[in-house]
DNA sequence: CGAACAATTGAAAAGATTCAAGAGTTGTGG
DNA sequence: CCACAACTCTTGAATCTTTTCAATTGTTCG
């Protein structure tokens, strides 16, 4: 467990960025940082939900990831023209550890091995997002979505497989790429064939196996 | 002008490269690897046109990428569970390097000006995969894979401003995610709007202006 | 030349969007 | 603590875009 950091960079340097990180609160709702804005540092989540998302030309939004506990964000706004390419969004009360960009730079320069494993995460950033060009039905691309929720958030607990937190149907849409309306319909879809329980905002994985299977786009 | 090694790497380590590289001629059509196989290396192209592509589960194509002279292939098969992702195979006669996995590894972790390059490319990357998701018709779409075309394959000659070479309707299909005969219809669309002409295979570019601004969604 | 492949056009069908109207939830101020 | 506003969720019907299937023409290469 721990951050990129915490795992591959030596005391010394750990000490280093303890020493210039700075922790910062949202509540719900709260923006951590803003499409468009100069990339002011890198985040790591201390515990909270936050969303990624984006602003389309015609106002609409694309929700292009979920990130929780541990995760980095806002590594989109570096290495290009220093500018964050998208905005996150607390999704419930969330801290996380800020590091200036400065910073952050002399860090990976001198760490081989952290800069090694950055390589590592951005290709496997790449192949996700490469993975969601697969053309499928909706249904399909729900299924998936849903198990990116249970995968990111996980459940309450073991027993009741209720997702600790539900994205709401709106953001489900942004992530697909459809209307709020067309996730409610695929959602109860869901329901009838026993894959999921949705039952109110929230949602129950019935058969993770069907889901799977959906999400493979069988 | 070079490859990502020609710039950042320092002297030694390119006499190290050009010790262990080994060139490759394909023709046509020919594969340069393919996706599912382990990670042999890395390729850079000495002069050719190349497609990478992918499998999809309903045995359609999907088109990740074009590349050219001076450009990187293979480097989605690092990283990972060390296989290629995708597949790469020449549209035109086409020369490689190829610099074996171990090879290029040591060159990474040695070179940290490469290294950093290598995530600042990977971020380029990916934030390009992140733009094909914005939502457009398809007659937008088609207009910003035409510019593609043009950004990495160029024109012929700068008067005729035919493009040096055409992807086939297939492959525009294959890369924005639909099928050859809306291709086809919203070129024939694009030819009547004027921002193009399309001389049997060939594509001339008579409005970049327009096509820019299609480009863009609007 | 002829076979294989690439491009074109039309018509019917499928999938998703849009618009519209209403029900259910949640949070806040009086 | 209730009421009202704001927000989220749900359903139906008409419409639109794209796909699919089918038939035909054009092009290229051995």
């Amino acid at each position: 467990m721990g951050t990129i950091f915490d795992k591959y960079c030596s005391k010394e340097w750990l000490e280093f960025i303890n020493f210039h990180k700075k922790i910062q609160s949202y509540p719900a709702k709260g923006i951590i940082f803003k499409e468009g804005d100069l990339t002011q540092g890198f985040f790591t989540i201390r515990h909270g939900k936050v969303k990624v998302v984006s602003e389309e030309p015609d106002n609409r939004q694309r929700l292009i990831r979920i990130a929780a506990d541990d995760d980095i964000i806002g590594h989109r706004g570096f290495f290009g023209n220093w500018k964050y390419p998208v905005s996150a969004i607390a999704l419930t009360p969330t801290q996380v550890s800020f590091l200036p960009t400065e910073i952050f730079v002399q860090v990976v320069k001198a760490n081989s091995e952290l800069s090694y494993r950055l390589i590592e995460f951005f290709a496997d950033e790449l192949r996700l997002s490469e993975e969601k060009h697969i053309l499928m039905p909706v249904k399909n691309k729900l299924a998936k979505a849903i198990l990116m929720n249970y995968n990111v958030f996980g459940f309450e607990n073991e027993k009741s497989k209720k997702l600790s937190y539900t994205l709401s149907r709106q953001d489900f849409a942004d992530y697909i790429g459809t209307t709020y309306e067309t996730i409610i319909r695929e959602l109860s879809n869901l329901n009838q064939s026993g894959a999921i329980k949705s039952d109110g905002k929230s949602i129950i994985i019935k058969n993770m196996k069907l889901l799977q299977k959906l999400a493979m786009g069988q």
